[in-house]
DNA sequence: CTGTTAGCGCGTTCAT
DNA sequence: ATGAACGCGCTAACAG
């Protein structure tokens, strides 16, 4: 290993001073400053992290938990997000994956602090309530995607509910009068909040809520979604438009549709939520869809651990979710 | 913090006595350890992983770098396979992404190597030759799902000829004689392995090799693949089964089969390649098709770098490609 | 079985 | 502008 003080005996010079131009220090005669580079590149110095964070009392490192995130492509961009704000702040990311066991997570988050992370994010592939060991109060944390019943600790989310109200308002304002919800199961935030958005929209424009223009996919899965799809067809006066709780009960509904012969966006509007990875892009016609904000919640995340407010009660953060028009409404 | 010194201090004992209990050593009175045992949780005492890596001089910790798997959704088993494999090891992943610019890289080694870690990852979200920075060769390093031209580094990546063999294979024990090929481009090794394997296999089968049959998905994408399959049912004596060189390009070909009423399998078999998440088993029918080793190569990777092999020549390991059988066969 | 000494690589005193 | 000495938290080597 080449250290600072095989520099020092390399040009004569104290590690002091070698430690100072590797440091940027103003102090150092410009002379001495291009010897002591020169000597560096000569002998291949370079810094050793782990020592400057026992002086400094600074690992920049932050330590990114996910329960399945990493190993669910549906989320993943988490990981981009936190990644790349980390490392505008000169921070690395320390990953570990826990499948939401809780005693592995008390065993994850104990490394991570025995390595000093300045902060810690707990990432969940989907929006939900989790159960955290005690040890993760012991470092700064932010949720991601997901939440403590208690609110104890600060999260940051998408805004359900404005995605869903927003989504009803974009087919409404196409001329739709009656609309359809294949919902996700109740259970979920997912689930409550995009149909109270569903539910704003409605009253908002005037339209009246009819129960039986909504329908629950209850496994979030495309094979029930063309099961709803079906359903809601075949109702007494059936929609001009469906709004589908996720992408996957969309591509099930296409298959419903299709197998009809009734015509996407022409016959049937149909538009999504979570712009899934190829599946919105790809369907035919590519679907419309409101965006899970994962790669805005990542940098978010990072961006509130180097950046705490003084605030007392933690912050719930709800990210707005964007419209993705392509070609289904 | 707590250090072994607050400790020591706490008991009336030394630090090295502390450290001894902390790691294990037998050489303690088993009185005495339980002083310390309780002392620790008193305090609340945690090693410092800094100070034991610069004592040690063992970070572990392992560096993962991609191009853009971690953003894409498609490769990220990767990241499960190696985090997993490491956690296993008692090492740590580090992760940074670079979207493939060699700059950035170089950066993110630098930093990696500063860090000490006791080896590097470089994994790309396809297979492919990729462009690496010299300061990789510091580390030891394994490249996961792409290789450099030299083959100056250890690499390991999907068997694409395997795969391509048996997949159509599959096909001909199905009893199919005219079996049509969508292929990847023949510039990724994707293309020009899965082409190899399925001529292999006609000819292992002594069925003739028919150029008509074999077309290319340019793109890759799902929309191309529904023009090539178009083309693939038009000509003169059409194939009974088609051999999709990804899961897209399946996807694609299925609208052009159930716009023409030709059913899966029945009327036309198809196999996939890639096992893509959220597609293969989302189609209806499911698609049966081969799977990226994903998972595994991270593993692997993982392995090799925790236990290098002697021999001198770097290893290009290739990993098989299970068969995941659903319904489109 | 336990404690002392030394030193890992670095940066912060405080001198010079 | 430069350097000597000390200490961060820990462990290896060597007493005792």
């Amino acid at each position: 290993m080449t250290t600072l003080k095989k520099v020092a005996e390399h040009t004569g010079l104290s590690i002091k001073t070698i430690s100072r131009v590797v440091n940027n220090d103003p102090n150092v005669n410009a002379q001495t400053r291009q010897i002591v580079m020169d000597a560096i590149r000569e002998v291949g110095y370079r810094p050793n992290a782990a020592a400057r964070h026992i002086r400094n009392r600074r690992s920049h490192t932050l330590g990114l938990i996910t329960d399945e995130v990493a190993t669910n492509p549906f989320a993943v961009n988490i990981i981009k997000g936190a990644q790349e704000c980390a490392s505008e702040h000169n921070m690395m990311l320390l990953i570990a994956v826990t499948s939401g066991d809780v005693e592995r997570t008390a065993a994850v988050v104990e490394t991570m602090l025995e390595r000093q992370v300045e902060g810690v994010m707990y990432a969940s592939w989907y929006h939900r309530a989790v159960t955290l060991p005690d040890n993760i109060y012991e470092a700064p944390t932010v949720l991601v995607d997901c939440f403590v019943e208690d609110h104890r600790l600060p999260s940051v989310v998408p805004d359900e509910f404005d995605g869903g109200f927003r989504a009803t308002e974009i087919l409404i304002q196409k001329g739709h009068q009656r609309i359809g919800l294949i919902n996700l199961p109740l259970e979920v935030p997912a689930g409550r909040g995009r149909l109270a958005g569903y539910r704003q929209a409605l009253q908002h424009y005037h339209i009246p809520f009819d129960a039986d223009l909504v329908r629950t996919n209850a496994t979030g899965q495309a094979d029930a979604g063309y099961a709803e799809a079906c359903a809601l067809i075949d109702v007494a006066n059936p929609p001009s438009a469906i709004f589908c709780g996720n992408d996957r009960t969309a591509m099930g509904a296409y298959d419903a549709l299709k197998e009809r012969g009734i015509r996407i966006p022409q016959d049937m509007a149909l538009i999504g939520f979570d712009n899934q990875d190829f599946i919105a892009a790809y369907l035919r016609p590519p679907l419309s869809t409101m965006a899970l904000p994962h790669y805005e919640m990542g940098r978010w995340a990072v961006e509130h651990l180097l950046n705490p407010p003084q605030s007392a009660a933690p912050i719930e953060a709800m990210l707005h979710c964007p419209y993705i028009q392509r070609a289904s409404v």
